[in-house]
RNA sequence: CGGGGAGUAGCGCAGUCCGGUAGCGCAUUCGCUUUGGGAGCGAAGGGUCGCAGGUUCAAAUCCUGUCUCCCCGACCA
C-alpha cells in the first residue's frame, strides 16, 4: 500500500514531496540538486508551456535558440550581472577524459584556454549576437523568446521550487525608446500574471522589486508573488527593464531616423518549472495534487467497474460512447480500464495525479442510464443522468477551475495582514503570510528587517499610494510594501 | 559552509547499543479467486548492508577515514 499524504501540519516539506511522488510527477536525480521530470510533470509543464507559448505569440514574439555555453568573458562585460551571478555558476574548464587503470579522469593536457560558463540566463550570449543583428531603427524591435535550461549552482535545492539545472523560457526584447521597453516589461508581467491567474488557478500580486532583490543587471525588475500553503512567498515570475546596461556592455547601437546612433533598450522576462512547485503548493491537498482544468493534461478519467466478462463488454461499450462524446466537447479524457487494479486504487491513484475530474461506471449506472462524477477538488460524488454529460462536464470544468481559483484567493485573503508598528509586524510575521507595512525605502532598513525577522520585501506593489511613517524608522513613506518570508 | 538526521532489495524501513549464515512491508513475476474506495490466498525472483582501510576465528554491527543525500539556516527563479 502506498504512503498517504502525510499531515501538512506537521511538515510542509515532507508532505509536499509525497504529493510529487504520489502524483509521479519528478524524482530526485543522482545528480545533485537536480530532478528527473517524470512523464506526468512533464506533460504538466508541456500544457503550460504551449499555453505560454501561445500568449508569447499574440504579443508578437518569436522563439529562437541560442548556445548553452557562455564564454566567461562574455558574463563578465557587465558589472553588476557577473557580480549576481558569479557564486553559482557551472564552469567548463576540460574538453575532454582520458582513460587510466581503473576508469577515467579529466586529460590535463585538454583544459581550455577561456573556460565556458554553463548559461544561468542568457542575456549576454543574446546582446552579443544582438549586435549584429542590429544597426537601424528599421531592425527594431527585437521580440524573441527562448525554451531552455538554465544552470545555477545552488546551495540548497528543492524539487520544482529550486533546483540546479532547471528549464524556463526567457524572452530577450531589444527596443529603440526606453518608453517602448518599459511597456514590454509590463506587458510580458501581465501576461504572468494572466497565466498564473486564469491557468493556474494561481493568484498573485503585482509590482517591482527593490534594489536588493532586483535581477542583477536590471534597472527595475517587475515580478508576480503568489502565497502558498505553508504560509511562504514565493516569486513566480519575473520581468526586467534592462535599460541600457547590455546595450552598453555589448556595444549595440543603432541609427535612428535622424541618423544618430543611440543604445538599445532591453528587457528580459522568465517563468520556470517553478512554477510547478507553485502549482502543487497552492491546490495540492492530503490526497495529493489537483491541477487546474485547463492546465490538466488529462481532463476527466473514466473507471470502468464489472464483474462479469459480459459486464466488462458492456461497461466498456458505454464508456466508448461516453468519450466520444466527450471528445466532441474538446475534453481530455482517458480510460483507466485495466484489468489488474480494482477500482479503488484507481481512485486514489488518479486522485493523487491530480486529475479534475473522475467518472466511475458500472452496472448500476447502465441500467439507470447513469455516470457516478467525482470532483477532485471538493472530492464530492454524484450521480448523474448520462444525457447531456458532455455539457455538464464541460461546465464543471469550468466551475472548477473558477472554484480553484476563488479558494486560492480566499486562503491568501486570509493570511494577507497590514500592520503599523514593528512590533506587530514581528508577531504577525511568524506566523508566515503577507504583511503589509511602511518601509522608510532605504536598504539598510530592510536589510534590518531581514536580518530581524527573516522576512523580505517581496515587492513594492502597483498603485498603492498611501503617505505613511515607516514602521522600524518612522521616517516617511510613500507606500505600503509586500513583506513575507520566501523560497 | 554552520547545526541536525540518514545511507541495508525498485520504494519505505527494522536489525547496529550487546559481532555469529541479511530480514519485514509495499512493488515485481507466475497461478487461482477478486473488482462501486488503496484486494485475498499460494508460490517465486531480487541485496558484495554508500565507499576505503583497520580490529577479529567471524563485521551491516566495533574503530579510523571518506563520499553522498535529506531537513533547518546563509545564497537564490
Amino acid at each position: 500500500m502506498a504512503k498517504k499524504i502525510t499531515d501538512r501540519s506537521e511538515d510542509y516539506s515532507q508532505w509536499y514531496q509525497d504529493v510529487i511522488r504520489e502524483a509521479k510527477l519528478a524524482d530526485h536525480s543522482p545528480v545533485r540538486g537536480c530532478m528527473v521530470i517524470r512523464p506526468n510533470g512533464y506533460a504538466l509543464w508541456e500544457n503550460m508551456k504551449a499555453q505560454l507559448d501561445t500568449m508569447f505569440k499574440e504579443t508578437g514574439h518569436e522563439n529562437a535558440y541560442f548556445p548553452l555555453f557562455i564564454p566567461k568573458s562574455f558574463l563578465s562585460k557587465e558589472a553588476q550581472h557577473v557580480e549576481g551571478f558569479a557564486k553559482e555558476c557551472a564552469v567548463v574548464t576540460h574538453s575532454r577524459l582520458k582513460s587510466v587503470e581503473g576508469g577515467v579522469e579529466v586529460d590535463p593536457e585538454s583544459r581550455l584556454e577561456e573556460e565556458l560558463i554553463v548559461r544561468p540566463t542568457s542575456e549576454t550570449i543574446i546582446w552579443d549576437s544582438y549586435r549584429n543583428w542590429i544597426q537601424s531603427y528599421r531592425d527594431l524591435p527585437i521580440l524573441i523568446n527562448q525554451w531552455a535550461n538554465v544552470v545555477r549552482w545552488e546551495m540548497r535545492t528543492r524539487l520544482f521550487l529550486r533546483t540546479m539545472e532547471f528549464l524556463w523560457q526567457e524572452g530577450h526584447t531589444a527596443h529603440a525608446t526606453k518608453e517602448e521597453a518599459v511597456e514590454e516589461t509590463k506587458r510580458m508581467l501581465e501576461v504572468y500574471r494572466t497565466f498564473a491567474e486564469e491557468y493556474m488557478a494561481m493568484p498573485v500580486t503585482t509590482g517591482v522589486k527593490t534594489a536588493a532583490e532586483r535581477f542583477a543587471g536590471a534597472v527595475d525588475t517587475y515580478c508576480i508573488e503568489t502565497l502558498l500553503q505553508d504560509n511562504k512567498a514565493l516569486q513566480a515570475g519575473t520581468s526586467h527593464f534592462l535599460g541600457q546596461n547590455f546595450a552598453k556592455a555589448f556595444d549595440v547601437k543603432f541609427q535612428n531616423s535622424d541618423g544618430e546612433h543611440e543604445y538599445v533598450w532591453a528587457t528580459s522576462w522568465g517563468v520556470s518549472t517553478r512554477l510547478i512547485g507553485g502549482l502543487i503548493m497552492t491546490h495540492s491537498d492530503d490526497q495529493g495534487l489537483i491541477i487546474p482544468p485547463k492546465l490538466a493534461p488529462n481532463q476527466v478519467i473514466i473507471v470502468p467497474i464489472w464483474r462479469s466478462d459480459e459486464e466488462q463488454a458492456n461497461v466498456l461499450e458505454y464508456c466508448d460512447g461516453i468519450i466520444e462524446e466527450l471528445k466532441e466537447y474538446d475534453i481530455r479524457v482517458k480510460l483507466d480500464d485495466r484489468e489488474n487494479q480494482n477500482p479503488g486504487r484507481k481512485f486514489a491513484e488518479h486522485e493523487a495525479a491530480g486529475i479534475p475530474l473522475r467518472i466511475a461506471v458500472g452496472p448500476r449506472d447502465l441500467e439507470n442510464n447513469n455516470v457516478e462524477l467525482a470532483r477532485r477538488d471538493t472530492l464530492d460524488k454524484n450521480i448523474v443522468d448520462r444525457n447531456g454529460l458532455g455539457n455538464r462536464i464541460k461546465d464543471l470544468l469550468n466551475q472548477i477551475q473558477k472554484d480553484l481559483y476563488d479558494s486560492a484567493h480566499q486562503r491568501i485573503q486570509d493570511n494577507t495582514h497590514t500592520v503599523d508598528s514593528y512590533e506587530e509586524f514581528k508577531q504577525v510575521i511568524e506566523d508566515g503570510g503577507f504583511v503589509y507595512a511602511h518601509w522608510d525605502g532605504t536598504a539598510e532598513t530592510e536589510e534590518q528587517i531581514k536580518e530581524e525577522t527573516k522576512a523580505t520585501i517581496r515587492c513594492i506593489p502597483f498603485e498603492k499610494e498611501e503617505e505613511g511613517e515607516c514602521m522600524v524608522t518612522g521616517k516617511p513613506s510613500s507606500q505600503k510594501v509586500l513583506f513575507a518570508r520566501s523560497y
